[in-house]
Parts: structure tokens; sequence; C-alpha cells
DNA sequence: CGGATTTGACCTGCGC
DNA sequence: GCGCAGGTCAAATCCG
């Protein structure tokens, strides 16, 4: 498949990755996504990256501070898009790359709404912000805020683990992700985020902030709904 | 009963 | 052109 492969990925400039350090227990979606502690912010270009590549199948990945975080996948305008890692937010290592669909990844697929893929010479293909991160869970389903529905699993080639396709299931939101156990160490799961999501996450409510000299928009706070709160 | 999941079939692109 | 592999669809099934 594309996503995770094997030629040169294309990092987001400037992607400022703004994590919020919500833990969380469970592995079910829409469960209790745990107390928040806001103002976390770690530009994904300070992380450790002195740490031995990891079987991750990616060219090019970013190595994370090994704490509980994964990054905001992308922001527009105010509605910014964080994603929370819950079932295994205490995962030990988690290292994650991001990179743009179209633009060299493995197999130069970009998925189209109608299955399959197109390649259009001549014309640059819609980006399509994908995040891919892997993390020592036990659980392959986290919570990360978000609710998804599940429309696919593949077994994949070179891997005896499958590799399970999700799509929001908010409306209107085409954000899909792809988890997938590592070949090499099945403690750890791939995750990939391809796409934006135009909402926020139904389980809480973030504070934008806007860098001021990348005009992103980032996370710069969070607060959890009433129910959520005290846990 | 409604929503989510499962799973086989189908579609598309790429490499040989 | 053909086969392979990845990604998606959709009917069937499961579960709360």
């Amino acid at each position: 498949m594309a996503a995770v492969g094997s030629r040169p990925l294309h990092y987001s400039s400037n992607y400022m990755a703004h994590y919020n350090p919500l833990h969380g227990q469970g592995s079910g979606s829409g469960s209790d996504s745990g107390s928040a502690s806001a103002n976390c912010s770690v530009p994904l270009g300070d992380a450790d990256q002195s740490n031995q590549p990891p079987p991750f199948d990616l060219s090019e990945y970013i190595m994370m501070e090994p704490t509980n975080f994964i990054p905001t996948p992308l922001v527009h305008g105010t509605s910014v898009n964080a994603s929370l890692v819950q079932g295994s937010m205490n995962a030990p290592r988690m290292e994650s790359a991001v990179f743009q669909a179209g633009q060299s990844s493995a197999g130069t697929n970009v998925p189209t709404s109608s299955g399959g893929t197109s390649t259009v010479a001549g014309f640059e293909r819609p980006r399509t912000e994908r995040i891919a991160f892997r993390m020592q869970s036990e659980v392959e389903i986290v919570d990360d805020g978000f609710k998804w529905r599940k429309y696919g699993k593949k077994a994949v080639k070179n891997s005896p683990n499958p590799r399970n396709y999700y799509r929001c299931s908010t409306e209107g939101c085409s954000v899909k992700k792809r988890v997938e156990r590592d070949k090499d160490d099945p403690s750890y799961v791939i995750t990939t985020y391809e796409g934006v999501h135009n909402h926020v996450s139904p389980s809480m409510v973030y504070y934008a902030s806007q860098d001021t000299e990348s005009g992103r928009y980032y996370v710069a706070g969070v607060h959890m709904p009433p129910s959520s709160q005290g846990n």
C-alpha cells in the first residue's frame, strides 16, 4: 500500500505538533477521555531523533518523546484537529511521520472517493495530509477522541497482520485512518491518519491559537466536557 | 431496531 | 497485457 511505503516521504514544512498529553484508559471509542492538561506544545522538529530507527516502514520518521501524545494532524481555520490516544496512552514509545498524500508515498496511490487510486498527469492532486505514527500498544483500537467506523480489513503483503481501515463517522468528515500491527514487532501498532477533520473532537473542546510565523493553528488548550472531567 | 462490524467481491494503479 | 496488491464497497451479521 502507499501510505507507509518505502519511498521518501514529504514532511509538511513548519509542521507544528502541539500535543495535549491526555491520558486515557480502555479501548472503546467514545469512552471517557480522561483528564486534560492544556498548553503542552511539542514541535515535532524538537523531538529526539537520536534514538535508533525503528523497523517502522517509513523512510523518514520523527521520533517523539515517549510520553502520552500524538500529533495534531492538521488544523483548518479555527477548527482544531487534535487527536488523543487512549487505551495505550502509557505507551513507552511512539514515533510518527507526517507527510502528504500524492507526494511520493510508495505506490503513489491516492485514494479516490470511488475507491482505487488516481494519478492525474499534470495535475497537482489535492494534498491530503497524512500522519503515521507507531506506538507500543496491546490494543489496536485507541480512542483518539474521534468516532471511527470500520469499513475494511485487508491482509497486506509481507505482514502477518491485517490492516484495518477506519473512517471518521462524523457526517461530512472524510478523514480516514489505517491501523495495523508492526510486522516486525507486533507489540507496536502503526496508525496512519489521512485527511483533516472538519470538526472538533466530539469528546472535547479545543482552544486554537495561531502560530505567528507559520500561520498554522494549533491546539492551545483543551477543555473536557464536565462529564469527562475528574478522571 | 439501529448502528457498527465483518468479510468477500470489486475496482484501480503499478510493475513486470 | 497480465497479475498482484492496496483500497473501498456493500450485503450479511453482530451487538447493545
